[in-house]
DNA sequence: ACCTGAACACCGTTCAAGT
DNA sequence: ACCTGAACACCGTTCAAGT
């Protein structure tokens, strides 16, 4: 049933322009880059692929499918570049290029922490695990210590497109929690008095530095884990506290 | 101008089915917790209020606005029900509250993810916040172990409705990730080789351990904040380490 | 097999018209 | 002031009809 035709295809010349899962991948990906989640839609994307809206779902099966795929594309990119001289460098430096790559791409944040089981998810999950066996975490606190640190890293990437939308609506985070002279946080000071007091660290703070500094209160909570039961595989280690 | 007519309407006595702000929030809760956030639309709040769609907005700006206030009305009633002993008693306490608050609703771990700086979320961040400088923990990392604190929860809040729609579309968590006769972990078991080899593990865990598990690591981390330099200001510490 | 694009079954939000 | 409900401007997804 048409497989002759098939076979045909595949050895013919291949049009450029041939509409393939990758392709719609990418495209998907150059809109949620210029306008966020809410600029991919079937209609926009057909018409940047020039063909209608129904054809796509030949090569994917639904929207939050080809959001997952653009997710895990993205997440591929962010795995290959992390690098480091020991496994602890490593998580350093995945969580840190995951952090970036929602900073450049904020709907990638929000992709994450609206399907955490995502294949997107997965790969850092296992990633930060496998960095985490190598470090010489006891086995039975593996899964633990890396679902606090992907935690983090979610939980920041959700902060993150939120404080974007913020911005766009009402004013800037720092604006709207910080700013003293803010009629929001004046009337709300009393609602809020822990955040009123460090209101100016809230202004003055670098996102970047807070989501890492969230990193080393983890990891070491995670040495102190591996001070109180060595494995019996015992990790090579360094340096003491 | 219509100023006597309000007046008026304030004395005079209130119908006890009059539209009010309180009345759709509450409704909007029902509606949320019967079918998830999907449930929610205004066409179906307003048939459930026996009024039109239009009339609700005299009463909410929007639907975020609506989610947004049926947050907090939760995360309210979370954190008047969190006691302790002493502060970390007490973040134990809030933390698991909301845990178990996103456990029976998933909705609110959603909406929580979703828009970070939302009240529900203030609200849950002046909590712990208030209660780590109770702890005694330096005031220039109150604000990061707040955040490291909160993001946990953000992080197992998001991942909570999503295995739940997981469940409901492909199959549980544990048989999606952890199974070993699952097809899926089968055939991506090359790929994700952390995940696998914690198979067993990810079938038999009990989530509200795992997430327990997750503050404890993070509260360790922050009482080696602690010890590293203790703040001018000393506060009763009773236990060693 | 792949593509087209109209049609279906919804959304949130607005607004003239009522009371 | 508050409510009504039709209308507007969209969605994701489906599907008969084309090639």
């Amino acid at each position: 049933m048409g497989a002759v035709d098939e076979v045909q295809r595949q050895r013919s010349e291949r049009r450029s322009d041939a509409l393939t899962r990758a392709r719609i991948v990418e495209a998907a990906v150059v809109l949620l880059d210029d306008g966020g989640t809410e600029a991919l839609t079937f209609r926009g994307l057909a018409a940047k692929l020039a063909t209608g809206a129904g054809a796509l779902y030949h090569h994917v099966a639904s929207k939050n499918g080809l959001l997952a795929a653009a997710a895990a594309a993205a997440m591929t990119e962010v795995l290959r570049g992390a690098e480091g001289a020991d496994p602890e460098e490593r998580i350093r430096a995945v969580t840190a290029g995951v952090f970036d790559a929602i900073r450049k791409r904020p709907w990638l944040g929000t992709q994450l922490v609206a399907a955490p089981w995502q294949p997107a998810v997965l790969q850092l999950f296992d990633r930060v695990g496998s960095e985490l066996t190598a470090l010489g975490v006891p086995a039975r606190s593996q899964f633990d210590a890396a679902s606090a640190l992907v935690h983090h890293v979610l939980g920041v990437a959700g902060q993150y497109d939120a404080t974007r939308q913020l911005a766009g609506t009402v004013t800037s985070r720092a604006a709207f929690i910080g700013s003293s002279t803010s009629p929001l946080i004046a009337e709300e000071a009393g609602q809020y008095p822990f955040l009123a007091r460090i209101a100016q660290e809230l202004i003055d703070h670098d996102d970047r530095d807070q989501f890492r500094a969230g990193i080393e209160i983890i990891l070491s909570g995670i040495d102190a884990l591996r001070q109180e039961r060595p494995d019996s595989e015992q990790a090579a280690r360094a340096g003491g506290s």
